[in-house]
DNA sequence: TTTGTTTAATAGTAATACTATTAAATAAAA
DNA sequence: TTTTATTTAATAGTATTACTATTAAACAAA
């Protein structure tokens, strides 16, 4: 990822990329507007072409279709996330301050200084939250999983595994503790939002601090001796 | 929860209740093996109708749309699940123990004697592992918990949170870690068998052992003084 | 036997997902 | 500069899907 550059993402998500192109930069634009304010299922490329002055058949050149989109948004976020945590951990050696930043830039990411004029961080984030669970729940996971499609969250995965096998060499679960905190992370944000029952944490005007504090007395809790 | 006659659900889910007919029980029943065969997002009413030799029509004399047949059938898992644990719990007065049970239950509720013959709980559970977490992702989200459709689930969550709080008083997210106990059990077990990088637990042949007891070593490590 | 009620089928419409073809704009080559 | 090639986007579709209005059949109650 070069910083104000370009991202670097699997070729298979896009027919045409769309960070080479004015209307491509649109599309990305305008979908992460229009995904947050009508919700996955509603968006539709001919409601997108709409707003954007646009052609459904235009939008169709850069995407297969509307999941591809969302994939291609979702792995956008979180090289966007990892290349944060790695920026952020690059000249720290103890690693319980390390899962403290990686913690932290999960749950801050959206707040960093915008990296990309065409991507509104703090939208996306929304959509993480919301819809991003949907990327891999469908049929076809294990095809496009094989495709490479999962890639940047996997990776990001093993990156904060190796953090945990730092902390505590004998811990057994390093993967499952790392997805377990990007997915709850998101997870317990959108429940404070809009199933408080189900949580004990709350989230007003977008402070997620006591959800970086919930995620830090786990995971330290869990990896102490 | 009557064994073997009825399961009680929020009356706002159906148009009319699909375990007061033959048809209804048909629609439940196929339901739950065509969602588990092609996807939610492919599942449509005319390929249901077809399926079972029925028309469009009738199912939507039973459901408003598919979405809400999804959230009866997450609804009727998560009944069924806290009247399992409600059983297996009973003469227990341990705490630790108790959750002990819940998790178990959790994790092989569908290995448990089917208790209704129109309901394949071991393929329903699939479906709630792969599409459950699609019936509150949704941006109707506020207005239908007014509804008062996720009760079931929030209410099992309030359950095994006061479990949580009987074994130790003083943890502050009783039911952050119920919730996370219940999206984790799904998660884990769909990382496994689609997205194994994400995990460190292996599931064969339907075997969530290996699931049950990472999430006994997280409840009671978290847990402990 | 008549009337009312439940249930399901027919036959639609509107919206959505997706595509084939053509046209316009731009760039490269002669 | 002119021709050719390539990129990009618009038009105009089709097939599928989501959903509904209306009618008919089945059944029960009066």
């Amino acid at each position: 990822m070069a910083i104000g550059i370009k991202v670097s993402l699997n070729e298979k998500l896009y027919l045409r990329d769309p960070q080479e192109t004015p209307l491509g930069k649109r599309i990305i634009k305008q979908s992460i507007l229009l995904i947050e304010e009508i919700g996955f299922e509603a968006f539709t490329f001919r409601k997108l072409a709409n707003t954007m002055e646009s052609t459904e058949a235009s939008v169709y050149r850069y995407f297969e279709n509307k999941h591809m989109l969302l994939l291609y948004l979702v792995s956008w976020y979180w090289e966007w996330v990892g290349f944060l945590i790695e920026m952020n951990t690059r000249n720290i050696t103890n690693p319980e301050e390390q899962l403290k930043i990686i913690i932290h830039t999960l749950i801050f990411a959206s707040k960093e200084n915008p990296a990309i004029e065409y991507v509104n961080e703090s939208v996306l984030h929304r959509i993480i939250i919301s819809e991003g669970s949907k990327a891999y729940h469908i049929k076809s996971v294990d095809k496009e999983n094989n495709e490479g499609f999962f890639k940047n969250y996997k990776d990001l995965t093993s990156k904060v595994a190796c953090v945990i096998k730092a902390i505590n060499n004998k811990f057994p679960y390093p993967r499952s503790l790392a997805s377990n905190l990007f997915e709850m992370a998101n997870n317990q944000i959108y429940f404070a939002q809009h199933l408080p029952k189900l949580t004990d944490v709350t989230v007003e005007n977008e402070d997620f601090s006591e959800v970086e504090k919930m995620l830090e007395h786990f995971a330290f809790k869990i990896l102490k001796d």
